[in-house]
RNA sequence: GGAGGGAUGGCGGAGCGGUCAAUCGCACCAGACUGUAAAUCUGGCGUCUUCGGACUACGAAGGUUCAAAUCCUUCUCCCUCCA
């Protein structure tokens, strides 16, 4: 009943990991009959990748666990050109000393979704740099640059908006896909890379890594490309109005990051199930048939199985004890934000609207105060009518805190140090 | 090098001498309804404030004027076309 022989294509398949493959029953055989080795390139633009990587990075782990070989490309010497595709216009151009510690960040994430090592299924970590820093640019044109024709590289779609839009798109840039395309063909020498995959974004580029293959006479090469993901009111994955969703617990912790996961939208549950747990399909079946106030349950397996994946067990119940304490209970849970002020400070009084900016909730006090006089201000759980409230020693709860909170979901704990 | 066009709040985009802290849309925040959902509706959305106002802002610096985001000069940056 399954569409195809290989289990790797079969899950991504019934997952809904795919978007576009090229050749899809002559990848199917492959996968059906040899341990494959795919990679999937990361951009090193930040100290850690957000929500919005994810869906690549579960791609390699099931490549694992389905007995492939998964290769992360960190692209560091790509990282100093930057990909123009579907952009608007040049990203800033970063230093080396950037991506070198961006990359560090970045490595650490990979190891709680991949095994590394050297076995046959392991893992592999690779830089671009390490071949791409050494080229010599007149044999590189001479032996790589032959083979892309302008014509064709303009009538790619993920530029021609750029194009099209009359904004201008630099050399340096332009040269972005001969380089991934490169990277293929490289990878495919060192470590007999047979497909690349990528966001539906990438397939340009990474055709281009195609065609090169067969003009450098690579064994075939296979494109593999995920949907790109947004939610279904339209916003874009992994990304909030407070920026992005990180995967680093430094950048984004673990109870913030469980929240953002039990927020999701009814109707996209059951895609994000599919897609960010290991959890079995008939699991995911159940949970996603249910209805009206029951589809929570659903809501908050994601979020701790998908907190689970990133964090550990210990930071993925902590970080649901918390919100079972706080919002059914409403009481304060440990994993809360916690800011702590002096003990002389809150002993004189410390004013509310000090507090919401103190604690973030605010960013100045004029919007403190706005957030007060809109009925959105809650000290202890009780409202806050009136922009002059003080808070002391006396608002401490039994666990030592005063609990302070800006609408029904954003809480955090103020201690006295 | 030459000729044009442009730079406004997180983004898009009005305004083109006073009534401009700046229409409007998006985004965002809070409230109502709910299920920590979506949709919808309401209010808010520069900083400070003793709530009277004060201050800072329309690329930068000068100037004209009682008064400038709006006019003039110079500069910086971006785009288009020509060479």
């Amino acid at each position: 009943m399954s569409k195809y022989k290989s289990e790797f294509l079969n899950v991504l398949t019934e997952r809904g990991f795919i978007h576009q493959m090229s050749d899809a029953q002559g990848l199917d055989a492959l996968f059906a009959k040899e341990t494959v080795s795919a990679y999937i390139g990361f951009d090193p633009t930040a100290p850690s990748l957000h929500a919005g990587s994810l869906i690549q990075i579960m791609m390699l782990s099931w490549m694992q666990k389905t007995g492939h070989k998964p290769v992360a490309l960190m692209g560091g010497g790509t990282g100093m050109v930057g990909d123009p595709s579907f952009k608007d216009e040049a990203r800033k151009l970063m230093t080396a000393d950037t991506i070198a510690s961006n990359l560090a960040g970045i490595k650490r994430i990979f190891s709680k979704y991949i095994t590394f090592g050297d076995g046959k299924t392991d893992g592999v970590m690779v830089n671009n740099a390490d071949w791409l820093l050494p080229l010599n640019y007149l044999e590189f044109l001479r032996d790589v640059g032959q083979y892309f024709s302008v014509n064709r590289m303009l009538s790619f779609e993920s530029v021609k908006q750029r194009l099209d839009r009359e904004q201008s798109l630099s050399f340096l840039e332009f040269n972005y896909m001969i380089l991934q395309a490169y990277d293929f063909v490289e990878l495919n020498k060192r470590y007999g890379v047979r497909l690349q995959m990528g966001g539906s974004d990438q397939w340009g580029n990474i055709i281009n890594g195609i065609d090169l293959g067969h003009r450098m006479a690579t064994p075939q090469l296979y494109a593999l490309t995920s949907p790109l993901l947004t939610t279904s009111s339209g916003g874009k994955m992994g990304k909030t109005a407070q920026g992005a969703v990180w995967l680093n617990a430094e950048a984004l912790p673990a109870y913030d990051y469980w929240q953002y996961w039990r927020n999701t939208e009814d109707a996209d549950v059951g895609r994000f199930l599919k897609l960010y747990t290991f959890l079995p399909m008939d699991e995911i079946a159940r949970l996603e048939a249910l209805g009206g106030a029951e589809i929570n349950e659903a809501k908050k397996i994601l979020a701790t199985e998908v907190t689970r994946l990133c964090h550990g067990d210990d930071a993925a119940k902590a970080a649901e004890e918390t919100a079972r304490t706080v919002f059914e209970q409403g009481g304060a849970g440990g994993d809360l934000p916690v800011v702590t002020i002096p003990q002389a400070e809150l002993e004189a009084g410390i004013a509310l609207i000090d507090l919401l900016v103190r604690v973030s909730f605010a960013s100045s006090k004029g919007e403190a105060r706005r957030l007060i006089q809109s009925g959105g201000a809650y000290v202890n759980d009780a409202k806050i009518e009136g922009d002059t409230h003080k808070c002391t020693a006396g608002d401490l709860g039994a666990n030592g805190a005063i609990k302070i909170s800006s609408g029904k979901k954003k809480h955090a704990l103020v201690r006295p140090a």
